[in-house]
DNA sequence: CTGATTCTTGACCCCTAGTTCAAGAACGTG
DNA sequence: CACGTTCTTGAACTAGGGGTCAAGAATCAG
């Protein structure tokens, strides 16, 4: 029983996460937040109890699409090559297609808060480590169909691939597509 | 003549870096800055002028003392390999030796300002490319040396080590060091 | 020693961020 | 249809952020 709830509260989380990854969690205020959501302040507070607990809510919800992609899109067919260096330029371009060049939400957040919010901290360094497992595993799929060797350490090859990637998406506020394109290429080509 | 200044700008300039390195931009008050240079607010704002024009100016010092240990690091003797390995180590090690993981201030500022701070953007846009063109020039100077093969296309592998240096020193904030060892060892493995 | 000049400083100001709250609105129940 | 409950909302509050300023302290020139 009770007044219903106007706003459903994944979709206000889903905006909230907008206006977090554009601005950065300092640089956006309630009013923003109240603004991109289109439920008054108050409600948000209500609803949420406070400015760092709803960025909580997005952090998560981020990670979970984050992975899901990164899940589905490495699985399509072709080659671990081939399916590395498409998540890398999907993410790259999407970056680049964009109004704001945004960045990574969790490597954003790691910038602006890493060391000072331990919460925030470890839901990003989460988000990192699951991204290395799927590089891991799909390195180890090619190599059960053939497309990857056998001497390949898949572990060593997926961090270094994640790492990569992070420094792929700081450079992509910055760089031009070609030359970010090129260092997908580059990266993939030790497989 | 008049009465003359009682710090070293530079000295205070470098005070303020560690301040808005540690804290990053926006989370660094006036009065913040105040406390680790040891010069009264008003004063600040009389020799600097604002916040972000005392921001700018460290900005500009710690490229440079990127740029220059980065020339000399790289310069010492051993094969490209050696050089760029141990470089990778030693911003590694720097990071996770100090208190708190701060990481690079200039990929920092990307992550807090990027987009939305033009004059930023761009000056931390010029260190990496700086990075990339000591990397390119170092393996070059690999190739005379006969340590890096003539089939290496220094320009790709510049870039390509930049990114992964990025990406790395985004790890530092939250990846154990034997971690962030092996990833340096595999960054470099391809040279 | 006087003055013009350039510094130093804390007090002060305005504005916004983050949060709380009192009043009211929309339910379900009996 | 009254009643408890859970929502909604703008107004109101407090703290602190970024910045200004008037007063005074060093300096040098004449």
């Amino acid at each position: 029983m009770g007044r219903p709830k106007s706003f459903e509260p994944d979709v206000v989380i889903a905006q909230a996460m907008e206006a977090f990854w554009t601005k950065g969690y300092t640089d956006t205020s309630p009013a923003d937040l109240a603004e991109a959501t289109g439920v008054a302040k108050g409600s948000l507070y209500h609803s949420f109890g406070s400015k760092r607990q709803l960025f909580g809510k997005t952090l998560d919800l981020y990670s979970r699409m984050q992975a899901e992609r990164a899940e589905e899109f490495l699985a399509r067919p072709g080659t671990a090559k081939e399916r590395i260096r498409a998540y890398f330029m999907l993410l790259v371009d999407a970056d680049l297609d964009g109004p704001v060049r945004r960045g990574c939400l969790a490597q954003n957040t790691l910038g602006e808060l890493g060391g000072r919010d331990a919460e925030a901290t470890r839901a990003a360094h989460r988000l990192e480590e699951g991204m290395i497992e799927f590089f891991a595993a799909r390195i180890r799929q090619g190599q059960r169909d053939g497309d990857v060797g056998q001497d390949v350490d898949a572990q060593a090859q997926a961090l270094l691939l994640q790492s990569t990637l992070a420094g792929l998406r700081v450079m992509a506020k910055t760089f031009d597509r070609p030359t970010l394109h090129r260092i997908a290429d580059t990266a993939v080509a030790g497989l």
